[in-house]
RNA sequence: UGGGGUAUAGCCAAGCGGUAAGGCAACGGUUUUUGGUACCGUCAUGCACUGGUUCGAAUCCAGUUACCCCAA
């Protein structure tokens, strides 16, 4: 066993198992283990409620039972500037963001990665889903978690190779079920609780109600495709293309089955519907992309090449086409098959086998060269 | 102010004398480090109103009300 207590390795700890876990083992391997607990999210911007004191006596709790120092830093100003403002300009703009997307690149691997090395960490530690692979000459690869139901690579797809260079992910290679049973083993208090979701930091929310305390809600009118007005929206930030709850329509006689949001128009505010889940309007060949981020070097693909593709967090794979444009700062994606309600703001990651090349963010959606009314 | 038709939950809608299908919406939950999707569960002691026939009526009969259509 090589000898690991000069390599300092800062874990940011949440208060869940996943990253609680990632401490223990890492303190098992030997390793100078420092925990550090984030705050970025001061409730008192809305009225949600408060899990930070409760998150925080969780790591406190690992921590003295694995027997590592932790402290807590504040990034509320680092994720206010580079997340939450990011975030809320998308919505102003008709679009969907994916703000966790951007807090991996802003906060986690930036501010705290800064951080970390302020206090001569050789490495940071997180407890997400994903693997790292370093290749002898020093470039590193972004692989998916080898739990395959739980893989974060998609919220991970637009960090650099610099920014991976430093990170450890030593749950990356685990099933969730073996990383619940090594903190049972161990006695860890955050060995059963409960999986969080929600926006990261910020937590669950009623969607509609938090947007409204940061944005103005215009309501405006419900139409279809064929000119018919359907009834009214309450702000279209409340809306994503492809959603179905919400709209209150039920059926007309001609049809019964569900409505759904299938497309936008911020200049009428306009929310265009359309029944079915099949909905024409909701399928696209192709898309654009800019704000492109690849964690490894990807000129020897050339200005085009076929790989995977996914649009959502949790989605299977999709065979497209990815041609650059000459300055490489845009992308037009083609698809193999149709891909149904490809929304603006969220991430297109690409994936070759196993590998997480990269992303973009999705500007514009196309049918058959027919650019599709969603913003 | 002649004739015909329809009235079942927020929206559609089955039911045709035997004790209120189903879909949509809504609400609740599961899945989920975005939003969303998907999945599961709940949802009419009552069928426009008032009487009547019947062991039994949303279903038959009469009257009332509302809306629709065709004639004027």
């Amino acid at each position: 066993m090589t000898d690991n207590s000069r390599i300092r390795v800062v874990v940011g700890m949440s208060g869940g198992v996943d990253s609680s876990v990632c401490a223990y083992l890492l303190k098992q391997q030997g390793y100078d283990v420092v925990g550090v607990f984030m705050k970025n999210w001061d409730e008192k911007k809305d009225s949600g409620v408060c899990t930070v004191t409760e998150d925080y006596q969780d790591v406190a709790k690992v921590a003295n039972k694995i027997g590592i120092p932790y402290y807590s830093v504040n990034f509320e100003k680092e994720y206010w500037d580079g997340v939450f403002t990011y975030f809320l300009d998308e919505y102003r703009h008709g679009r969907t963001p994916n703000p966790d997307v951007m807090c991996n690149k802003e906060v986690k691997f930036k501010a705290f990665l800064d951080y970390a090395m302020e206090l001569d960490a050789d490495y940071i530690a997180m407890g997400h889903y994903a693997q790292i692979k370093r290749d002898d000459d020093g470039t590193v690869h972004l692989i998916r978690g080898a739990d395959q139901n739980k893989d974060q690579t998609y919220f991970l797809s637009q960090l650099s190779g610099k920014q991976l260079e430093k990170a450890m992910f030593p749950i990356g290679g685990m099933q969730k079920s073996e990383v619940r049973e090594i903190a049972k083993k161990a006695g860890l208090a955050t060995a059963d609780k409960k999986d969080s979701t929600g926006v990261c930091f910020i937590g669950e929310r009623n969607f509609s109600k938090f947007l409204s305390e940061f944005l103005p809600a215009k309501p405006g009118k419900m139409m279809t495709f064929e000119g018919e007005y359907k009834g009214d929206h309450f702000g279209l930030m409340n809306y994503t293309i492809g959603q179905r709850r919400g709209l209150g329509l039920g059926g007309d006689g001609k049809s019964n089955e569900p409505w759904f949001v299938v497309g936008k128009d911020l200049k009428t505010n306009t929310l265009y519907v359309g029944q079915g889940y099949h909905n024409e309007h909701l399928y696209a060949t192709s898309l654009d992309a800019t704000r492109l981020s690849f964690v490894a070097p990807i000129e020897d693909r050339g200005q085009s090449f076929h790989c995977t593709a996914k649009f959502r967090y949790r989605q299977k794979d999709s065979g497209v086409t990815v041609n650059f444009n000459d300055e490489r700062n845009k992308v037009e994606v083609v698809f193999d098959d149709p891909v149904r309600a490809i929304t603006p703001g969220q991430e297109i990651v690409f994936y070759d086998g196993e590998e997480c090349l990269g992303s973009g963010t999705i500007d514009h959606a196309y049918q058959n060269g027919r650019l599709l009314q969603y913003v």
